[in-house]
DNA sequence: CAGTCACATGACCACCTGGTCATATTGTAT
DNA sequence: ATACAATATGACCAGGTGGTCATGTGACTG
């Protein structure tokens, strides 16, 4: 947590240094980032960052907070229908939700990406015995009850996919803005829908195909 | 490419200071690496390290040579069959032969895997200056090949696939050394299987799940 | 023996890092 | 005007970085 100083302080001034902060982790992963930039751009001096904050972590774990608060607004409304609508509709709306998250808060995408990287360094677990919520953790209750409603097959690894539907939302993301554009458009949302419609044939009942309902048969080998 | 130096080295020398590298380069990015601490591990002096190499990137980039050559040793016997075997099944054995070598070198799968999240890094570029080949493009092409045999639908966004596909080997690679087991066994070739199965059920004919044969119906949306 | 060449060495360089702290400036309440 | 606390500041610190270079060592050659 940032020292009151920092909230204290008029929102111009505030939002300059959040602003040349999220420039700086953005652009480079959490050890590369450096306080000296962040102060340079943010027009202050390095004595008054230590004002604000108690060290180069703390500023970044707040950033991380306020991440998390925006994402969840995006994320809601998809949240909202969660009990009444179908697993791959649920996911594709999710999805969309994700993406245009990220479209629309390219330097919040950033820094997550980098983040999702950087297993096996020091700042990693420190951010995850922070509380930050497990994406996988979430998408394997998600698809336990799509297997449950029969929506998905019972014989997927739950582990594997789970893992990789949390993986691949990022990556989608990296895709479309490398690749394709970097607004949110029609272009975005058909991407989403071929890759939910590539899952729906992959994970769903067999001959689940495209938007038919789902079956219950089963089809082993 | 390091100096004449360094390939006059003794043998035994020279894999020191090869064995050292590669611990520090797999042990954080490239541009946390350090020089100081591979010296002291090899039991070298600093001046000694610039005899061998021109730089850091040069050893750097020495090192990716290797490992794609080492690496080209595990693909070989799966892409000597690639014009005579089926689609899925040559991916399987591509996908099984990459896993096996990040297994048996998991020095080499972190740097990789550094590498594939260093993209916007400087020394990225420079990478792929060298002359890296990109995956992608390889099953951007083994893709198309396979859907004008009828063994993949005509419908699948090629170009999101092929980047998919490229990813999903590292990204199963780390799923499985993470969260299953760090050896080559039966466990790691059955994630495997499952997961060309799931692709298959993605990306084949409707009704192409399991085993069964390809079909050359189309059936679009 | 001297001469030459390949290699080894660590002190040294300029530069950068996150973080500190004595001091100066400001705002406010009396 | 005075006092007091809140805030601003940049020189400074110890420790790191990649890279250099004068000097030294040892082996081979004439």
């Amino acid at each position: 947590m940032p020292k009151d100083t920092f909230f204290n302080l008029p929102e111009d001034k505030r939002t300059q240094v959040i602003e040349a902060a999220l420039d700086e982790f953005a652009a480079v992963p959490y050890a590369q980032a450096s306080v000296n930039r962040i102060v340079a751009r943010a027009g202050i001096s390095k004595g008054s960052f230590y004002q604000y904050f108690h060290s180069k972590e703390d500023l970044f774990l707040y950033l991380l907070e306020r991440m998390g608060e925006e994402k969840m607004t995006y994320l809601a409304p998809a949240f909202a229908q969660a009990e009444t609508v179908d697993f791959f509709t649920l996911l594709h709306d999710l999805y969309a939700a994700g993406l245009r998250f990220g479209m629309e808060n390219p330097r919040y995408a950033a820094i997550g990406e980098h983040l999702l990287r950087a297993r096996n360094t020091p700042i990693y677990e420190r951010v995850l015995r922070g509380g930050a919520a497990t994406t996988q953790a979430f998408f394997r209750d998600l698809l336990y009850k799509a297997i449950e409603r029969g929506q998905v097959r019972s014989d997927v690894d739950l582990d594997l996919m789970s893992y990789l539907m949390g993986e691949l939302n990022a990556l989608i993301l990296t895709y479309h803005t490398e690749r394709v554009a970097a607004t949110y458009d029609d272009r975005l949302l058909a991407t989403v829908d071929r890759f939910i419609d590539f899952l729906r044939r992959g994970l769903g009942p067999t001959s689940n195909a495209s938007h038919s309902l789902p079956q219950n048969k089963e089809n082993k080998a």
